[in-house]
DNA sequence: CCCAAGCTGACAGCAGCCTGAAGCCCGGCG
DNA sequence: CGCCGGGCTTCAGGCTGCTGTCAGCTTGGG
């Protein structure tokens, strides 16, 4: 497995890259958010261990941009920070898991294989529906063989109908898997992404139930 | 979502199962594992929520055995043990997250969510009433295979029915389940509703008992 | 046979939904 | 540091079809 570290304790980074080698894993170790970008825009890394307080900026502002680009390689942070809210914005952000130092390297191994396990192992499996064809891991779609792009939002409230395909699910359901328990919307906001999601996918991907909430259209 | 909370401490337990079922889920709680076994035998869960110390063994026990059984419902472990090695038996047994004790229950959310974004859903429950087949979570019914749409009041008071299988409902229990106690309706809405139903679902699916109200029909 | 209770077709009003447009926010770049 | 641009949210106006109401009919009990 191909490893990116970001962490800019020479002490703790030496010892983190030494186990993860020990366990037969690749390793590239930056010390700051702006060679850590350059890196992952050159190679595609399996998994992202990242510190959140880094000479150059937060980590957290990086995972959310990571994630706002529609990369989904897992992430599991590393930090000093035990505040229960931190850990919050932590998976919030889009962290597959979450360390606080000191941390043991014996366990850091144990959460590697528990990520790990969930991402690798099969060979993305692609859902056809109707003239979709969707890959849910590499969060691509193709309608009608012609790649169609969606933003961040779009794909996961996508993701939430392909999760279960033709159950029903009201907005405020969607509107706990778009936003965090914290962020309040108090708009018609679910209404505009399904709009918009209909206008590149077809009207009828998504299927209102009034006064229910939204189905998976049936192809 | 639904979920199977095993935890022994009435305490905790009722805060966990209020947390929860205030994010939106559905929850059973079960105090031992042997019950729990029964539970997971009946029903399908898309998360467990388990204690590691009950009064009838050891959770990872449960666990493991579970895994060896290839039942890949995520787990995420709670527990008072907070040694690095009693996380990393709990990671290797096939637990998904780990939450040591005491826990904020903003976190605990915080990983549920977690867990259910990546969680490639299990079936819901099919209840089969006759030629029905009704999913209630998915709110979703087929009458001979064919799927039928409800309305909200409609679904709202077919699903009174199924909550309580038998139950006799008088009109003013069942005005009361579909309009807030302030609102008041001061017409024969109740059975227009009844009516509706039984065009989309078979003249049979409720009984009227004059005078006392109405009940579900025995296929 | 009569009356009370329940059933159902028709319909108007409005809650709920859709969508174009405008403003805001944040990351990227000069 | 300030500008630029894409994405997200909010708002407002228009439309759809659900829902309560009513009237006339049917059913069941005594």
């Amino acid at each position: 497995m191909r490893i990116l570290l970001i962490e800019d304790d020479t002490v703790l980074g030496a010892a983190v890259r030494d186990q993860i080698a020990a366990d037969g894993h690749s390793v590239d170790w930056m010390m700051r958010l702006d060679t850590a970008r350059d890196a992952m825009a050159g190679a595609a890394y399996d998994l992202v261990l990242l510190d959140l307080m880094l000479p150059d900026g937060l980590g957290l502002t990086f995972l959310k941009a990571l994630r706002g680009r529609g990369d989904v390689t897992p992430v599991i942070i590393l930090t000093a920070l035990d505040q229960v809210s931190d850990r919050i914005d932590g998976l919030n952000a889009g962290a597959d898991d979450y360390l606080v130092k000191p941390f043991d390297l014996a366990e850091l191994s144990a959460r590697i294989g528990s990520v790990a396990r969930r991402y690798t192992g099969n060979p993305n499996p692609i859902i056809t529906h109707g003239t979709l064809e969707i890959d849910r891991a590499a969060k691509s779609i193709r309608r009608d063989g012609k790649p169609v792009a969606l933003t961040a939002r779009e794909w996961a409230l996508f993701d939430a109908f392909l999760a279960r395909p033709g159950q029903l699910l009201s907005k405020a359901q969607l509107e706990e898997k778009l936003y965090a328990f914290d962020a309040e919307v108090e708009s018609n906001t679910i209404e505009v992404h399904v709009s918009r999601l209909r206008k590149k996918l077809g009207n009828d991907v998504i299927d209102t139930e009034r006064g229910l909430g939204y189905r998976l259209g049936t192809p």
